[in-house]
DNA sequence: CTGAAAGCGCTTACAG
DNA sequence: CTGAAAGCGCTTACAG
């Protein structure tokens, strides 16, 4: 009662292995009458192809991993992220008829187990998402050959291909608008230290206060809502006279007009609010919220097209896509 | 340039392919010499097994496919069902020493490609999650003999082993406790038709107002919050002297009491309110909400017991786990 | 158009 | 304890 295999269902046939391969796999040089008895044959046995045999041959396994390196707590939270990008390049990927196989590796012990998985050749390509600073996959990844991506640029020292979004020109608009709306003291609630776009947006944040001789004023955050709150009364407590904030994303932002809300300032009145992101609540809070749109769709799309590229042996140079300004009411 | 195989490590190493392979997967009749002498190749090439040739001598993988079958939009959605499913999942797997294979199966399109990669023999066993109807999976699955089982009663006709909740006790204690506070008409607001824990939670409202002489109320969702604000204001124009609802997952239940809020109606003063699940959020309405307790990180937890035990050639009976009634304020 | 044969990279009885 | 050899289930030049 084992599964059958290709010498079975060519011997039921009465053809060779090779001809049943090729009529399994389209091949077009089959005379009709082969192929139908193959086809018979086929349907009667209900055979369907190892896999893994058939990879250990062509070299290729048609999957693409989607590996993103946070535990599933934050995965599946209020943040939109997640879903808009992995819905947006499993779309990508299956269009190009490649399998999706999505890992999270959100704990050590995952990290080394995904890590086991990916160089054991069970894909042909892997892509990055939510990369912290130490992550030690790229650096295994690219030692066995396997194609990589990342969404989002990877910390200094990993030479791996990617796709970002300007994050330090969106902070800086972001900033700059402040200013222009005559604010005065600018402060920010900065993403964790151990990711780049956050870093990114808090050096944007900064380059323009330097330029204009303001003091940073930094709480740190971890891109959820709650830590926004948190931040934002830390703010407050440090500088009750802070009359803007920026905010590296607009999940944060969220908490951080709560906690406005809650000392009794009003948005924009007392403080004006930008967030980052332009996720879709950011038109539904009171005031709508002024922010940096980022356009996630196509930078998952765009990182997939540079990992089926760089399977293609083509171009490894980085994108980065622009961010957009969206003014609301919030500032 | 290619990843060294098994064969060039014994060459440099001095020894057989057999000996590598013995100290790889750390068979422990190898010489301290040899093995020492085969671990400095391993290191200094860089060699990992190919797993794809492993499995096709072994006849397994070591993975295991979590299959949601849902679009990401919902399994990233605000219903915490997902990542508590997955995670609880996952670590079980994980402890057992599997590799968890997170795949998506939303669109038909999706599914075909799913089957497709289950049955070539990717994965040593199956978890299927969230299945509808018609889901033609578990027959696929099944008639390639790879071991499977649902996490909820599949529909009837398949002969898949599952783990569920009691959800036909579990809406008939809800229904009866409002009964018990004098409500007299009582609503509800059924899951999808194409769920069957959502028709057997209908079935239990059902059963027990029939045995009471009560009429049934019944509008239908599809398990958001959304959905269930619609099916109230459906359920408050059909029938505006209705003093109870039972609602079958907590998700429409804050859509709903939303709904109350917005007609005016007080909860539980003027229509009482029970869901279903007792997710996080149900503690924090406005009043808390009371609802039914479905145990959903045992009902992982067992799922992957079953799912382990029928690989190992265990018993394949149904695991029934029971639901409890939290009474809070809104009845 | 079709088949015999080699080979993908491993593991595992079987001798020794 | 170690190695030679068979074999897992496929695909793909190569002849014919």
């Amino acid at each position: 009662m084992k599964r059958p295999t290709l010498e079975a269902v060519a011997a039921r046939a009465g053809v060779s292995r090779a001809t049943v391969s090729r009529v399994v796999n389209g091949g077009t040089t089959v005379t009709p009458e082969l192929r139908d008895a193959v086809m018979r044959a086929v349907d009667e046995m209900g055979y369907v192809p190892n896999l893994a045999a058939r990879s250990l041959v062509t070299q290729r396994t048609d999957s693409i991993a989607l590996v993103v390196s946070e535990p599933p707590t934050r995965v599946f939270s209020d943040d939109p992220m997640f879903a808009t990008v992995i819905r947006a390049a499993s779309s990508e990927l299956e269009e190009a008829d490649r399998q999706v196989i999505l890992m999270l590796a959100g704990t050590p012990a995952g990290h080394a187990r995904v890590e086991r998985y990916l160089t054991g050749g069970h894909v042909d390509g892997v892509m990055l998402v939510s990369m912290h600073g130490a992550d030690p996959l790229p650096a295994a990844i690219t030692r066995m050959r396997v194609p990589a991506v990342s969404l989002g640029r990877p910390a200094v020292n990993v030479n791996l291909p990617y796709v970002d979004n300007d994050n330090v020109g969106g902070a800086e608009a972001a900033v700059r608008h402040l200013l222009e709306r005559g604010r005065r003291r600018i402060a920010t609630i900065a993403g964790p230290p151990d990711m780049v776009g956050g870093q990114d947006r808090l050096a944007g944040y900064r380059a323009v206060l330097q330029g204009s001789d303001r003091r940073s004023i930094v709480a740190i955050g971890d891109f959820t809502r709650e830590s926004g709150l948190v931040a934002m009364r830390q703010l407050l407590e440090d500088d009750p006279g802070l009359d803007a904030v920026f905010v590296a994303n607009d999940l944060m932002a969220l908490g951080a007009m709560k906690a406005l809300r809650q000392a009794g300032r009003r948005v924009p009145d007392d403080v004006a609010v930008v967030g980052f992101d332009d996720i879709e609540a950011a038109r539904y809070t009171e005031p709508p919220l002024t922010t940096i749109r980022q356009p996630f769709r196509e930078q998952a799309a765009a990182t997939v097209r540079l990992l089926l590229g760089i399977m293609d042996g083509g171009d490894v140079a980085p994108v980065v896509l622009p961010t957009e300004l969206i003014v609301r009411e919030s500032a």
